[in-house]
RNA sequence: GGAGGGGUCGGAUAGUGGUUAUUCCACAGGUUUGCUAAACCUGCGUCCUUUACUGGACUCGUGAGUUCAAAUCUCACCCCCUCCGCCA
């Protein structure tokens, strides 16, 4: 959410905003409009109030008077308040300067490459045939599609034997490398109310890929499963006014993460790529109103994600994106994208954004001054470590001729094991 | 799921239909003062209006209702605490 005498006066800016990330910016003029008879009314009520308010207990009949009068203009404000506080929701944030303009992921730009691929069939390399994750995992018992399917539906998976302990390791080693960088370690609640995704605008954008439950009666208590732990680690401090002298707060989130997917039917359908339920460390900061430190904050972040790739010896690319491939909240972003022989290409496995005042305004997260002024903070997040989406990077880059799978050295103590053969 | 108690500013707290919602702590600014401390004064949330000064409205868990007037009365809902039941 943006301040709406920002919007006010920087209208064909916040347009253009929209129009870059390809989504629809007449709510921009309606939104202007909604405001501006928001105030007309506003005025009427609050001079109506305003009166009422002198009259003491001798002028009854004036009272009434006003009464009726409010009765007739009131419901019409709270009208038009409802529907502004809707449009609002639907106004993106504002891409940075330095944001490319582009429409789709052909216009995102590489900043960045780290690694050396490995060599399997070519000339100078080992002289075999790569396979994929789904035959290595098979082959080695290391996961079940078949029957994750037929238990789970489309997309569902068993991870068996060493991919288990590996997950688990690579969750346990992405929380220790960031305790280490000053992190809170939380497991936050990943069922959530509606305005929890509101409040990181997952809502109204993006509410196709959100699974539901089915507890509530009558629409009431709806409840959502989150796709992140960014959601609710973002309302952690909803409606809280902090102190400049506890900034930057740095979270990292362990959970589980629910996608439904939809719109991506037909995409990525093999193997444990694309999937409905995964496990996800993530990097969450709260810090001051402050371009210049959020993006400073966004470069360490994707350092620290780039750390964990290094360590793992993992190939990857840093993306800039574009506007168009960004989402609707976001300033300015990076994806990390870590090298899978299996497709041949490179995987998106982090994103890292700075959300600016996009979703403190929403959640209402205050921060005190030294001079006691009252401002919104900056919010940030980026993905540390995801499986089993990584898992695909790991089985995929780490496979030996003879079918087996080397673990990274960072993993072993894990998996208690060096090398992953057939049993 | 059942019974009872509660929710007032960042924290604590007073307030049973009528001026401006009380007080304390914390915090910020100011005055005084060799320094620090202390004392005192002012401020401390949101929105509207104004270039500004200012003026006004809102804010007592949320929403609706009764009333000329609601923190206070009525209804619904949410959350927290205590106890009982069920349960991994």
């Amino acid at each position: 959410m943006l301040d709406i005498k920002f919007i006010r006066e920087n209208q064909k800016l916040v347009e253009k905003a929209a129009k870059d990330k390809g989504i629809d910016y007449k709510p921009v003029a309606q939104v202007i409009e909604l405001d501006k008879k928001r105030r007309e009314l506003l005025a009427k009520v609050e001079g109506l109030r305003a009166l009422r308010n002198k009259i003491t207990r001798n002028d009854i009949e004036k009272g009434k008077e006003i009464k009726v009068k409010l009765k007739k203009i009131e419901p019409g404000l709270r009208k038009i308040e409802a529907e502004f506080k809707k449009v609002m929701l639907m106004i993106p944030g504002i891409p940075d300067k330095s944001v490319p303009v582009g429409k789709n992921e052909e216009d995102n730009k590489v900043v960045k490459t780290w690694g050396k691929k490995p060599e399997f069939s070519t000339k100078g390399g080992q002289g075999f045939k790569p396979k994929d994750h789904v035959e290595l995992g098979k082959s080695l018992d290391l996961l079940d599609l078949k029957r994750g399917v037929k238990v789970g539906g489309f997309r569902g998976y068993f991870l068996k034997n060493e991919a288990v302990l590996m997950q688990m390791g690579i969750m346990q080693y992405a929380m220790n490398k960031l305790i280490e960088k000053g992190f809170k370690p939380m497991i936050p609640p990943m069922i959530v109310k509606k305005e929890t995704l509101i409040n990181t605008g997952h809502f109204p954008w993006g509410k196709a890929d959100v699974y539901k439950t089915s507890d509530d009666e009558a629409g009431q208590n709806e409840r959502f499963l989150a796709g992140t732990a960014e959601v609710p680690l973002v309302s952690y401090h909803a409606n809280e006014t902090l102190n400049e002298k506890d900034l930057p707060i740095l979270y990292a989130g362990f959970s589980s993460c629910y996608r439904r997917e939809v719109g991506n039917y037909g995409r990525d359908t093999k193997g444990v790529y694309r999937v409905h339920e995964f496990m996800k460390i993530e990097q969450v900061v709260i810090c001051k109103n402050d371009m210049k430190e959020s993006s400073e904050w966004l470069e360490k972040l994707s350092s620290y994600s780039e750390e964990m790739l290094q360590e793992l010896k993992l190939p990857y690319r840093k993306m800039m994106m574009c506007t168009g491939d960004m989402g609707e909240p976001q300033i300015k972003k990076y994806d990390i994208e870590t090298w899978m022989p299996g497709r041949n290409s490179y995987g998106e496995t982090m994103s890292d954004s700075i959300m600016g005042e996009f979703q403190s305004r929403r959640a209402n997260i205050k921060y005190r001054t030294k001079n006691n002024e009252v401002k919104f903070v900056h919010i940030l997040n980026n993905t540390a470590l995801a499986s089993p989406r990584i898992l695909v990077a790991i089985f995929e880059n780490y496979q030996q001729k003879d079918g087996s799978i080397k673990v990274p050295e960072v993993l072993q103590k894990y998996v208690n094991k060096k090398i992953l053969v057939k049993k």
